[in-house]
DNA sequence: CGCCGCCTCCCCATTTCTGGGGAGGGGGAA
DNA sequence: TTCCCCCTCCCCAGAAATGGGGAGGCGGCG
């Protein structure tokens, strides 16, 4: 199909993800998808060290269930690459030369995933991560050229798959929040760069008894049980930033 | 400009910051893309705490200069909605209730910055937060066609111009950021959500003199002062998630 | 095989944080 | 004006965290 014929099927695909209210209408747009671009398969999952799982994608079932049994998570090289990188990659950029990772690679193989494939990592608040990957059977040259035609077609998917998957987890939505006073964020964002309570009071040229009554009513703000969780909590609730 | 016209010369400009290698080539790209849009300004810029700056755009440098002196960073309701969500977001559907948005409000006004914004947060390894801004004078209904019809362009300029600008600070992604070990990364979680030292060791049913070590090892790993400083900064770069 | 990282346990003493209490001045909002 | 929140300061004692040290077993990688 030429790009011109496609661009509109696309655009339908986009804007079934704006709209995906469950799980079933990610997965049947992933699968829309994975055939519109006639690759073997496109998976979309999120990574967390929690051994929390969510995603969609095409894989073999067997193959899904097996990667968390083993914890290939942890293994997996696409993973750990792309964990430290912005830009997409492609598979055979990887290392791969560890010997866990040349047994996941031949475990794999032997499911049935394709010797090609590109993903694409994708981050939200709060650290949030996940993967977008397409993968296929095919020699080297026909792989690169697929990806130098489509990879930014797949940068914007990678974007509304994470999206819809976003809204469909509203757990990730920071709850009411009573806002901190100046001095309050002040003392958080300070203690979170690792003063100490003695440091800090210095730095904000105040007595550590001042001090304390802050932490103690952002603590209370916060809900927070001590002093690194109200730390913890204004920063994953955008009220301090570092 | 037609959109088909348009194409070639996106191409170009993604192309153009693929291989950027200085921060003025990303420089004359965002003010080519600004051109080729026909909006007052385009800015592209990390978000950090410290008071690091890094980033381009069209914003008078006056403006720029003034938002760092007086802080913005902290107030600017832009900076704040964004780091907390993932999809784009428009300058209206901000909060603007408080007092001190406000008078930021009026403030990028009186220095000549447009009614109308879109702006797309970008995140990368290590707790990376840029955003890419897109900014314009004139009434809502030429500004939502406007975003309409040019928000998946934008989501993927926003990408290259992180990926450029990551390529160009390679000092910052790294960040000698050693992993931590699976215990590690439970020990942090749990020290983030409330834990005591004492609660953790329980739950992770080791002593509390073992739990010492991980945290130990966690803070030499992550450089941090304590083990406040060590959560705030396993958060910040993601290596937990809360 | 040796090294290294990870996991586990224990000792010491010192510093820091936490949890109560109370008190006064200032400013904005009703 | 009155009320409430913010900012500032002080007391005390107990609980918790920190900074060193040492030691052994296990498993993977070269």
């Amino acid at each position: 199909m030429g790009f011109l014929e496609k661009v509109p099927q696309l655009d339908d695909v986009i804007a079934r993800l704006e709209r995906a209210e469950r799980l079933e209408e990610i997965q049947s747009a992933i699968e829309w998808l994975r055939d519109l671009y006639g690759v073997d398969d496109m998976v979309y999952h999120w990574v967390s060290s929690n051994g929390e799982q969510y995603g969609c994608g095409t894989y073999d079932p067997k193959w899904v269930e097996r990667y968390l049994d083993m914890g290939y998570l942890r293994i997996d090289p696409v993973v750990l690459g792309c964990y430290q990188r912005f830009h997409p990659v492609d598979w055979k950029r990887l290392d791969w030369s560890t010997k866990s990772a040349r047994a996941f690679l031949k475990d794999a193989a032997a499911h049935g995933i394709g010797n090609q494939g590109y993903s694409i990592p994708i981050r939200g608040p709060n650290g949030q991560f996940a993967l977008f990957t397409v993968s296929h059977t095919c020699d080297d040259d026909a792989w690169s050229s697929f990806t130098d035609l489509n990879r930014r077609d797949l940068i914007l998917f990678a974007h509304y798959f994470n999206q819809a998957a976003l809204k469909l987890e509203p757990g990730r939505t920071p709850e009411a929040t009573q806002p901190l006073s100046p001095r309050e964020v002040e003392t958080m964002t300070l203690l979170a760069v690792g003063y100490s309570r003695a440091q800090v009071a210095d730095t904000l040229s105040i007595s550590e008894h001042t001090l304390r009554v802050y932490i103690e009513s952002a603590r209370f703000k916060l809900g927070a049980l001590n002093t690194t969780h109200a730390v913890a909590r204004a920063m994953s609730r955008g009220q301090i930033v570092v």
